[in-house]
RNA sequence: GCCCAGGUAGCUCAGUCGGUAGAGCAGGGGACUGAAAAUCCCCGUGUCAGCAGUUCGAUUCUGUUCCUGGGCA
């Protein structure tokens, strides 16, 4: 059986992945599948630096406004899309492209989650109430899951609720679960880029891409999501950009104040992305303009058959 | 030119009744198994503006120089 090839762009928000991503597909006759958790929302173009029309004709992109911003959606969900686009790109004889920013997206696409066991959404804000309303969720954490207690932070409410709601749906414990499966199957053989470049540089660009996306109408965006309909709790509007135009809109902040905190927010958000990248041993660092680096190196990796 | 107030961490500042200093913000590092652009954890040595004096010891007191605000000419 032949084994299923994948390439992998990872990198920060604001590296130029896209760029890249594209001269590669270009270069070595592949299509691009989006990895990004916000780039996978319809209407949400400008504060998510969606790639534009034009970037979108030279080479098709997959997995980029697949939802509505008021649909639920998942890694899981995700890495099922993403097994299927890129059969059919294999149907076709074409190489996949895996690129965006979303760390989590691409463990679950190349090694899988657990199980298939949906988070439970009524259990969970079940247990967001109670916490709500002072109850030790840890504490209880640590009576039916003492291996997962040990490993979440008490504070990490997201993880223990989690970790709560498998134990309560379910005839078994999360840390089982992940002990049983580990991340340790491959479900696709991959090349992997890590984009990087000067953190310094990488900052001053952020900050211009910000005033950038300001000036393309991020404001008048939100507006009109909030116009059709979408409320700001939605999870897709709690994402960087969107949080802060809502509380600007909503008049929680001034012009200026939302626009500091865009910015260092999503310099915070480069440097967990790094942190997240850092950690794959198998990524091949390179600066956003060694295209052609990259572009020997595909084309080694999907000669190669086996 | 004179008077006043300041010059302490990247920034804003606190403090040391003389025993070489600490907050907030910024920043850095890390975690991450179906919300992940989310969620969470950890991290503070800097000629205390320069020089000189007093002192066992000065960032702290004194003098002086420089710089920055403000006021008066």
């Amino acid at each position: 059986m032949k084994e299923k090839k994948i390439i992998l762009v990872c990198g920060p928000t604001g590296v130029g992945k896209t760029g890249f991503a594209i001269d590669l597909a270009t270069r070595v006759d592949a299509e691009i599948i989006g990895a990004d958790s916000m780039q996978i929302y319809r209407y949400m173009d400008v504060g998510t630096a969606k790639p534009d029309a034009r970037e979108r004709s030279m080479v098709r992109h997959h997995l980029v406004d697949v939802v509505d911003p008021d649909q639920d959606f998942d890694a899981a969900r995700f890495a099922r899309m993403a097994d299927s686009a890129i059969e059919g790109l294999h149907g076709r004889g074409m190489a996949a492209i895996v690129a965006g920013g979303t760390g989590f997206y691409f463990k679950a696409l190349v090694h899988g989650l657990f199980r298939g066991t949906q988070a439970d959404p009524a259990v969970i804000a079940a247990l967001e109430q109670e916490a709500a309303e002072g109850a030790d969720l840890h504490a209880r954490l640590v009576a039916v899951d003492p291996d997962a207690a040990a490993k979440i932070h008490p504070n990490d409410l997201f993880r223990v609720i989690r970790a709560l709601e498998v134990a309560v749906t379910q005839n078994t414990t999360i840390s089982s679960l992940q002990d049983a499966h580990g991340f340790a199957g491959e479900r696709y053989r991959t090349l992997k880029f890590g984009l990087y470049m000067d953190r310094e540089k990488l900052y001053q660009r952020i900050e211009k891409r910000v005033d950038m996306m300001l000036d393309q109408g991020l404001i008048r965006e939100v507006e009109g999501l909030l116009d059709r309909g979408y409320r700001s709790d939605l999870k897709s509007m709690q994402s960087i950009g969107y949080r802060h135009v809502c509380q600007y809109l909503r008049g929680d902040t001034g012009f200026d104040e939302m626009v500091a905190l865009l910015k260092r927010d999503t310099r915070r958000y480069a440097k967990r992305q790094f942190t997240w990248f850092r950690r794959d041993k198998g990524m091949v660092w390179l600066m956003p303009q060694e295209v052609e680096r990259a572009v020997s190196l595909t084309a080694d990796f999907l000669v190669d058959r086996d």
